[in-house]
DNA sequence: GTGGTCTAGACCACG
DNA sequence: GTGGTCTAGACCACT
């Protein structure tokens, strides 16, 4: 179920939390249902078990899960609990990132919207 | 006509190289043309000269300047050193990494595609 | 394994840079291996680390190695990133200087080409 | 009869003085001959006054001129006034930064020399 | 004045 | 522990 880039400029914590908080949008999780633990989503994935507890302290820091001890992670149903405001502003840090560094590679508008637009019809492929 | 935002997820010395880029690609400045001085550029924006120099390190290393000691730094007219496959490559990787981060913030395709052309939109203002 | 000479006419940074590089094309390097980290390499040349930060983005910029933050600097297993016709300009213009200086210095062809045969056999003595 | 070649790594005065040099070598230029003025030369290669100056003292330093308060400067005959053990030294280092130069450019011993004697051949060419 | 290199030491994010 | 960025300040060579 998951699926980790190495060579991707986000770390590899980002990209397990973002996994699992897109699976949540998509319904494909639900309220309740249970997490695999650290140590098994670890080894799964071949990844460090403390960037595991990094993914898994960042969802539950936003509210997408919580915890119980001795049983395990579970999801909440939230997709977030930060406010929009905060989650605009947060998109908007994002996006001029991407513009400037699309700049640099010597793209315009309307390329950096196509290219976008590609990786969103991508990223719903890989997911279904 | 430079401006830093240090609050910006974008290192500094992206931010010079990436208008300097942009300034090229706007045909705003042209084969030959001189660029401030390390020196100068630094007192100009009050980062380090240190700054001022990886960014025209960054700026050298991809073709976009070339500089002659004692003399000065000066346009290429060069957009870019990259072949268009590399390009594309690392914009893709780039906006993987904007998906990525966005639906993990919430937000659905449109709403990434508009906060892009939002900030695209933006970003034209500030140049001219 | 690795030797800088601080009288040389070649400056730290590119000593470093050029012993990894020639690693690599003699094998001893090979994809994947993994490069004495920053701090590390720094305290066994008694280098300043941004020197070898220096180093290690030159050599990242011409492909020869790849970094992953949190984990450490690797070997792609290219030599360079650059075409060979490009490779083959930048050996001319450090030849045409070599033959400018030898001049200067009143010596002749003959004398040049022995000159050059000597450091060249220096340099495979000290690599191995 | 002067080229210079701004793209060289090798500085301005040092293509000077190498050139005079050689003209010297080669019996262009004979015990007594009067070199051009700084003014003239300086108009002629269109380069900075400062730059002759200091080739010509460079040359002067060298033993290869002499200058005469008014009157310009001359030919000594001599092409050089430095001993053979300290040419020879230079010349190592000379070489030495060539094949560390040459070797991260990925090429290897044989076709260093064999840039370097196209090189000779060049330089040959250009000044008859 | 210009760029080029180096040291020293700080703070941050990732694994 | 790892790399990434930035500041401060020094010394050198070239125009």
């Amino acid at each position: 179920m998951f699926r980790i880039n190495p060579q991707s400029p986000d770390p590899i914590f980002q990209q397990l939390a973002s996994q699992v908080m897109e699976a949540v949008a998509r319904g494909q999780l639900k309220e309740g249902d249970k997490l695999p633990s650290v140590r098994e989503l670890a080894r799964e994935t071949t990844v460090n078990p403390n960037t595991v507890v990094k993914a898994y302290d960042t969802l539950e820091r936003d509210g997408v899960i919580y915890r119980r001890r001795g049983a395990g992670c579970f999801i909440t149903g939230k997709t977030t609990n930060l406010a929009l405001p905060e989650r605009r502003k947060r998109l908007a840090k994002l996006m001029e990132k991407a513009v400037n560094d699309g700049i640099y590679l010597g793209f315009d508008g309307p390329a950096l919207l196509a290219a976008l637009e590609e990786q969103i019809k991508k990223n719903r492929k890989q997911s279904s």
